[in-house]
DNA sequence: CATTTTCCTTACCAATCGGTAAGTAGCTAA
DNA sequence: TTAGCTACTTACCGATTGGTAAGGAAAATG
């Protein structure tokens, strides 16, 4: 009983199933048969499509690669200063981790992990984001006589500050209450403004 | 056999070699026997300790919970300016986070997983901890006017900034090789001060 | 109309999970 | 001397893990 149009969609639908259990779960935590319970099918229905639970995580991670290097250009103009398109990237990046944190959850469980997981796909799939990252840092006034990696530890800085809050949602929200938490997720976006403004030099 | 001289050392063995596998590979990816076997015993062992492996976690969350009050006081002194105790306390947590990121992982782990593990020990450790960080932000000339929330954005921001890097390490030193990653750990605590001192005006 | 392919099922499998039960060796205290 | 305690052990347990094998219904293809 196929819920799906076409073949790709129904593998969409369990690399989107197993997205959403891995980033809360994590991928020791996540069960095969979890995610086909989500679709409401049987273990063997999942591994029919991907063969094993590995290529099935791998194809969550070129989801996640694919979406990242797409933020990347996203909102970015020809006429931009490099301080523009930073403040822009950023700006998106935040945007959408706060409104859905599980490719970033997925994506520090990631980094965490992948020492285990040798020499898995994926595993290099940020190098480019970075390196980018990294350039458009070079390029801004205040960091151009800087190195390469001064460069990328600016980029790293901002990147860890948007992501460490996305990920604490749940518990931020728990711990000092959910209007406290969505204050404090509504004036994030600015602060990360403010504070790359000032460490860029822009005010 | 008893290896360790005293019960509560032997416990302590425990839950070293339970903190540095649940930092490697997550709650749900360490199994007690594991943790057993990193002592060279059976996990009934373990067991016989701590009944269960729920509260042999919980207690590697109290020390974990320990150590980062005692980072809040250390190098403290009465005569500091808010400026300057926020910045002793980033570089004191930056120093042990690039040191040994165990803690810090378990913590990130903890921030993403204890949305499952309802209602347990720990959960709220981390908010003396984070009020005792805003109320700093707040004392310093450019925040006095900015609300705890605010205040907490800023210290949240710089803490998450630190922690992502520190738990980066595997994954950075495959990334860009030993030595770029090495070259990248020394020059960070530098970044931190930096960027903390712009956002609090300082510099 | 017949055949193949797609997408799923039930029925297994060995391995591992956290945990219980029932000891046992060695030390301590009455 | 003996009773009890500590710190383990071996022997289990049911549940769950990822994965295999075989087959079946439906759709696509010849």
């Amino acid at each position: 009983m196929p819920l799906a149009i076409s073949k790709d969609s129904r593998r969409e639908d369990f690399v989107q199933a197993a997205a959403a259990l891995i980033a809360d779960r994590g991928f020791h935590g996540t069960s095969i048969a979890a995610v086909a319970d989500q679709l409401g099918v049987t273990k063997q229905a999942l591994l029919h499509h991907f063969g094993s639970k590995e290529r099935l995580y791998g194809e969550v991670l070129a989801g996640i690669s694919d979406r990242m290097m797409a933020v990347l250009v996203e909102g970015q103009e020809e006429r931009m200063s490099p301080e523009a398109r930073l403040e822009t990237f950023f700006a998106i990046y935040c945007e959408q981790a706060l409104a859905d944190s599980t490719d970033v959850r997925i994506i520090v469980r990631e980094l965490m992990d992948n020492k285990q997981r040798a020499e898995q796909a994926g595993k290099w799939y940020l190098k480019p984001f970075l390196q980018e990252l990294a350039a458009m840092v070079q390029d801004t006034g205040r960091w151009r006589e800087a190195s390469r990696n001064e460069a990328m530890l600016v980029a790293y800085q901002m990147l860890g500050a948007v992501s460490y809050f996305a990920i604490s949602d749940p518990t931020l929200a728990r711990m000092f209450g959910q209007d406290a938490h969505d204050d404090m997720a509504r004036r994030f976006p600015d602060q990360v403004q403010y504070s790359l403004q000032r460490i860029l030099g822009s005010i």
